[in-house]
DNA sequence: CTTGTATTGAAAATGATTTTCAATTACAAT
DNA sequence: ATTGTAATTGAAAATCATTTTCAATACAAG
């Protein structure tokens, strides 16, 4: 599904949802739909007012609230920041996160049932819910410095 | 090893950093050693005041990060605060917390090197780390209500 | 004991997030 | 298209968590 059709995509959603579609708002779903990266507030903030300028802080994190109350958006905790957001994946994944430039991918593929199995009777815990995430470097992040001048 | 020893072992091994034991520090260790639960700053605040009335809340954070340095103490995410410490575990382990009561307990044998080279070699990635934490229900926690009047 | 310095806690400063509120705007109903 | 109304907006103020500053205190080495 291209940008642009995810965009509208969640506008309707917006809609539906009983909210108004306005330009603050197009102008934050059009960062969340297009970053690759978590982004906080502030950051939202500062990318949506070259979009929209006068857009105020208030209304990112009130936008930030109601896209990760519709499940499009979600927070991810990172090392350096734990209210960062990112568009929700489809499906079971984990994130992968370069610690260099916050670059994000997901995986799938998990299989901790077994284990999962095995500490709960461990345990005597009842587990309904796990955290996975990978970090490590990017492949644009590993090439060596001198890789990097050829732009 | 007994929490007494753990406590005095603690309180050696800061004082082999360079720091002074005092009533303060003896006071937030004790907790740290003790506590089954992540705590943050406030929660030790308030806890260790009953032991060292007058503690202030900069001393917490103060020890805190000291201890954290140490590596006597570890910063755990949840989804309700970001700031919580706990007792480093021996070795390579993970935590499984309940969400009802805050009870950690942790668990070891995970075994995501395949997963981890899988991976790595799909997305180019240099993978160097992994976060894993399970979240469930302690047995206390799953016990029915009646059960509970029975103390 | 004396002394030098690390440590302490109160208060102030900072920074992030939330609340309040009057003005504006989207959009459903005419 | 016009209107009415409730949702939304952004500035400012309030709140909350964390950090910094600083003068007084207390640890521990000698
Ligand atoms: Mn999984
Ligand atoms: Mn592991
Ligand atoms: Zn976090
Ligand atoms: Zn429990």
């Amino acid at each position: 599904m291209t940008p642009t059709i995810t965009v509208s995509r969640w506008l309707d959603l917006l809609q539906s949802a009983g909210c108004r579609v306005t330009a603050p708002r197009r102008a934050i779903v059009e960062l969340m739909v297009g970053t690759s990266r978590a982004l906080g507030p502030i950051e939202v903030f500062d990318l949506g007012r070259a979009e929209h300028p006068g857009l105020g802080l208030v209304t990112v994190y009130r936008t930030l609230e109601k896209l990760e109350e519709l499940g499009l958006i979600e927070r991810v905790h990172l090392p350096d920041g734990c209210h960062r957001y990112l568009r929700t994946a489809d499906g079971h994944q984990h994130l992968l996160l370069c610690t260099t430039c916050g670059l994000v991918q997901t995986f799938a593929g998990d299989d901790l049932d077994p284990l999962t199995g095995k500490v709960a009777s461990d345990t005597g815990f009842a587990i309904n819910e796990h955290w996975l995430q990978f970090f490590g470097t990017c492949p644009d992040c590993r090439k060596p410095i001198s890789t990097l001048s050829e732009s």
